[in-house]
DNA sequence: GCGACGTTTCGGCCCCGACCGAAACGTCTG
DNA sequence: CAGACGTTTCGGTCGGGGCCGAAACGTCGC
């Protein structure tokens, strides 16, 4: 029996994200955040019991991790290599057509920055990727740390980093843009730094970041980064 | 048509893959050689007429492209989006119990050097972008094309690719090693023309390829590229 | 043209899994 | 402690999809 070769079981782990319901509640953990039952069942139009039952399935499967905080549980997705494949899976997917203004809006603005999982994406992240590499703070091919110090005046606790088993940085490829942008822990704490600060803040309740006008002025200052847009709508 | 990042529809796609006959279609297709229906259907262990339903399903979905030969179809990976999810769902997936000393051999011989649709990967796949890279044939960050002639030496007639709307070249993620590969339509014709120099050979019927004593001496005066394992084995 | 072979279509069987409501469980609040 | 709320477990129903065999279709060889 030749063909064994390879044959790591793509199937069970598809047919997990082979569900309408479940689709649709990886596709907003993708935004990053954590989200307790309730609001994924709310996303998925499903009954909180067979919310439970599908995020039993895709916590064994390894695909989203649980947190209690009290009476909730908060869902995340488990890592960036499964937000990588479900980016790939969504690239993957046919377009859906767009039905009202709003939601063009927002495909637009998700285009322009968004984040992926923990991560910046978008032509943001893969234009910050690009700065950063410029600067010499990443590395030429592999995006790995070369100096800590752009990414220090980015309010990045560098120091901190790179005590856990997750790789310090990672490229990531983004499927719009088809270039790289910086994931792994490194990724993940610039993402959040330039939460924390203000420079970029979230829009709304889906996985779209915009560029805050202090943002705009900081990102210029500090890495001489321009032609931002703040405002989404060119794209 | 706008295209919708945050609620496309992943469980469409994922369906498609998430079904074991399917899944080992796919996997026996990451070989990146095109097989006809028949031998899809001996790899899945169904009956040729299920087989034909379910390769109907995946180029329905746009994940497999077919071609007729006389009696046969032959049928293959559409593009490396695909590829490169199918491989992301493959290092997802738990990692199967090896039964065999001959199944660890081939596994570890894939780990080595292995054809990823239709491009080469793993160790080998990774070793050869970073020369080029540091021979200045490659880009640094994005993998683009600098200098073309590290691949005419190779054997590659570089000046007939670039007309199709495939990307030119392409950073692959390699799951087993975390590096960048080259793919793309450069890395598609780069693995055909090592192919057909005979500097690497496909092992059995998987997607493993190994360098060839004549490779390992090409390769050595050409790019020099040395440390290249001839034998498997050593991961 | 005829048979062999690869492939697809069709009909029918069967089982898995998705769904819900009711009820139990755990946690915070009054 | 009682009640509200978020969440999970359990039974039971139901439809979709995977499977096969028989037969049709198309191609190659004689």
């Amino acid at each position: 029996m030749p063909y064994m070769a390879g044959d790591a079981d793509i199937a069970s782990v598809a047919a997990v994200m082979g569900n309408p319901a479940r689709g649709s509640m990886l596709a907003a953990l993708l935004g990053g955040r954590a989200l307790p039952a309730g609001e994924l069942a709310r996303v998925a139009r499903v009954s909180p019991s067979t919310a439970s039952d599908h995020l039993a399935r895709l916590t064994d499967a390894g695909l989203v991790s649980v947190e209690r905080f009290g009476r909730h549980r908060y869902h995340r997705l488990a890592d960036d290599r499964v937000a990588q494949v479900v980016e790939g899976l969504a690239a993957l997917a046919p377009a859906r057509r767009v039905r009202s203004l709003r939601e063009d809006s927002q495909s637009t603005a998700e285009r322009a920055a968004r984040s992926c999982y923990d991560h910046l994406a978008g032509a943001l992240g893969v234009a910050l990727a690009d700065r950063l590499t410029e600067l010499g703070a990443l590395d030429d091919q592999s995006l790995g740390l070369a100096d800590p110090e752009p990414f220090r005046a980015l309010g990045v606790d560098v120091a901190s980093l790179g005590s856990g088993r997750r790789p310090l940085t990672r490229s990531c490829l983004d499927w719009s843009e088809r270039r790289p942008h910086l994931a792994g822990e490194l990724g993940a704490a610039t993402l959040q730094a330039l939460l924390d600060s203000g420079w970029i803040a979230r829009r709304g309740h889906g996985r779209a970041v915009a560029v805050t006008p202090p943002g705009r002025e900081g990102l210029h200052r500090v890495l001489g980064l321009d032609a931002l847009s703040v405002a989404p709508g060119c794209g």
